[in-house]
DNA sequence: AATCAAAGTATCCAACTGTATACCTTACTG
DNA sequence: CAGTAAGGTATACAGTTGGATACTTTGATT
């Protein structure tokens, strides 16, 4: 008890059968276009090459996985969709830099943008919460970089995170289409930047609107 | 052959045996979160109550159910969302009633949101197409319902009409927030509301910097 | 070198699934 | 009235699933 050491990697055994584990479910729920609850274990040991019986030896219950894959989901997420973030800094239009950042994102993996797209849309899936947290961070994060760059010129601090959570939910929901038509990628892309642009000068118009209606209360 | 009658009811028969196997399959997946494909036909035979092999005497395969449900599922959006939208033509604030309007068809079909939603951002469904067309045809009544009235000030046809899909697909994703918190309809509502001003807003704006910007063009 | 826990394997079981075949009931037909 | 077709039922079968129990391998520690 007294002498732990975590000296070995963070996760998985030395074949690392836990991450097999949940890499195998990910691929089986996105090819099969089923929710990860409906993978089956068996199946998924026998994609990962193990003994069925050795998803016990990681995991309780299928909902351990979903939780283990949650994070992983989540952990992947939150390092792609940051990088969309800085590298939209980098970037002379920096929506133009953020969307095609994030359409990478999604050609490189797919799978967390198939299973989690599905995830974040079903009811009662355990994951669901989770994603939205995921959500609400990156927008969060999105409105600190905007406020202290004073890329957009909008008071209320709320609303500007409201903006960002619709725009971040609204990209990602479109990644599917990405993946569906792979070929099109110049299409989507122009149709993510139009709603992003069309979002934050919505918002800007909504403030100009409620400041001009406040000025007009206090003037009669 | 040549005395074919439909006097009967236009689907099922006399007990209604298809459209009870519709319905169960619908209620499950509903409630345990799964995709229609993953239901299993003998579970939903039982919650129909029905022997399991009246199935066979109805659809050749679980993809047969399956687009028999997507039709069911098509059929009852469109009903409603085409209510929605007269309701909000006659409504003083044709925003305000629209919402309003839907998330009443939310808390009264709530299985047809849930499944929907899902099948909807599930990758390879086919489901998914029938219903992107659905929220396609639905957004091209809109607009001609919103030019024929003179709503919205805005020339380019296609642009409104992006923006009106944009809105549908919101709103009908963000019925799952309503299912899930019914007590806190009215932050919903309040949500949905300022996301489509945000949106025509937006589109407006977004119309004069273009025209705008072909002014300079032409003067330069 | 002996030990010990973690990871993986083999085998078994009850329950469930999709499918097939055969039978019964109902209602409408010529 | 005999016939016929649709809707529904009963039973049986092979394959798969989740789970339990017992065994073996691995690798690191003392």
């Amino acid at each position: 008890m007294s002498t732990q050491q975590a000296t070995q990697q963070e996760v998985g055994g030395p074949s690392g059968g836990k991450r097999r584990l949940i890499k195998a479910a990910l691929q089986l729920a996105a090819r099969d276009g089923t929710t990860l609850s409906a993978v089956g274990l068996r199946e998924m040991a026998r994609e990962a090459g193990l003994n069925h019986n050795t998803f016990y030896r990681h995991f309780r219950n299928a909902e351990d996985l979903i939780a283990a894959a949650a994070e992983e989901i989540s952990a992947q997420l939150m390092v792609g969709l940051k990088a969309v973030r800085q590298s939209a800094a980098r970037h002379a239009d920096a929506t133009v830099g953020a969307v095609e950042y994030f359409l990478d994102f999604v050609e490189a993996n797919p799978d967390v943008i198939i299973v989690g797209t599905r995830e974040l849309h079903s009811l009662n899936s355990p994951m669901r919460p989770v994603l939205q947290g995921v959500l609400e961070t990156i927008a969060k994060e999105s409105v600190e970089q905007i406020t202290s760059q004073n890329l957009v010129k909008l008071e209320s601090r709320e609303q500007l995170f409201q903006v960002s959570l619709d725009i971040t939910r609204y990209m990602f929901s479109h990644g599917l289409d990405l993946i569906d038509h792979p070929q099109e990628r110049e299409a989507i892309a122009a149709k993510l930047v139009a709603h992003i642009r069309r979002q934050f000068l919505g918002s800007i118009a909504v403030q100009q609107l409620e400041t001009r209606r406040q000025r007009d209360a206090i003037s009669t």
